[in-house]
DNA sequence: TTGATATTGATCAGCATTATCAATTAACGG
DNA sequence: CCGTTAATTGATAATGCTGATCAATATCAA
């Protein structure tokens, strides 16, 4: 299952680092691991509060980043707005089409536009190593 | 000559909406167009202290604000860095390679990347506005 | 020149995120 | 199982950037 791989390469990472495991990164890496994508370190925090009222917004927020670190988690900053995150263990790369009206993400991904991407990149002299692509504008409920 | 254009069309904007032009906007304008790219709102307020110490922060934030509202800037958002303002008038769109190491922001556009960008909204229902696209790597001194 | 009002500059307010710190707790060795 | 060491937590303060406020000033049409 995912969730479970995921939680694991988390662990892993955390005990390679000398870090300690801890009911709440547990509890923590349970609940972004089966919440709803692109959610914010505030919802994490707030669906958290249900079961665990004890866990504090500044340690929701030191495991998003270190989920990040450990390769399980992505962090997507639109425009200036909050940061929010997407499980990243066993998903491919994608893209986002953001609408400007609703708000709205579509994944999206095109492996000729990421090739074409590479080339580029190579043809500037660049070691590519990852980019990020949005598309704003409206969508099929809001045209 | 590029940057005379560009001022036109900002004092055209300010008059069209019933606004004012002021020593400080003639020379925020003067300063930002004639700048290094991608310059910060700190960068070139620190610029124009040289010359004109009177002039505020809160003035320049402003003004840039204002400059791309008139279309002849544009902000930049990297990461979750302070914005960025380049000039946008007799300048074709373009994307960006950022390397990792030395922070250097290179100007990039490919056509074919680009339709495909568009293709992709459509094949979403997507009505594309604009996009964003910035490639990470390690530029050719760097890597 | 005058009057109406936009602008300025200094400062304050808001926000998301990060740092701080005393108290707690995991992990290890014995 | 116990005790020690140091990472972690939770509450809160600090930071950094951007926007809002407001009295004083400057613009511009009449």
């Amino acid at each position: 299952m995912k969730s479970v791989k995921a939680k694991d390469i988390f662990f892993d990472y955390i005990r390679t680092k000398g870090l300690r495991i801890t009911r709440q990164r547990e509890v923590i890496a349970e609940a972004f691991l089966s919440a709803e994508k692109h959610i914010t370190a505030e919802d994490l925090h707030a669906l958290l509060k249900q079961r665990h009222p004890e866990i504090g917004f500044a340690t929701v927020h030191r495991n998003l980043k270190l989920m990040c670190e450990s390769g399980i988690a992505e962090e997507i900053k639109i425009g200036g707005n909050k940061a929010r995150y997407e499980p990243k263990i066993g998903r491919e790369h994608h893209d986002h089409l953001i609408c400007l009206k609703c708000g709205k993400f579509i994944e999206v991904k095109d492996d000729r536009i990421e090739r074409l991407q590479d080339e580029l990149a190579k043809a500037h002299g660049f070691v590519p190593h990852r980019h990020k692509m949005e598309i704003y504008g409206l969508c099929r409920t809001c045209r």
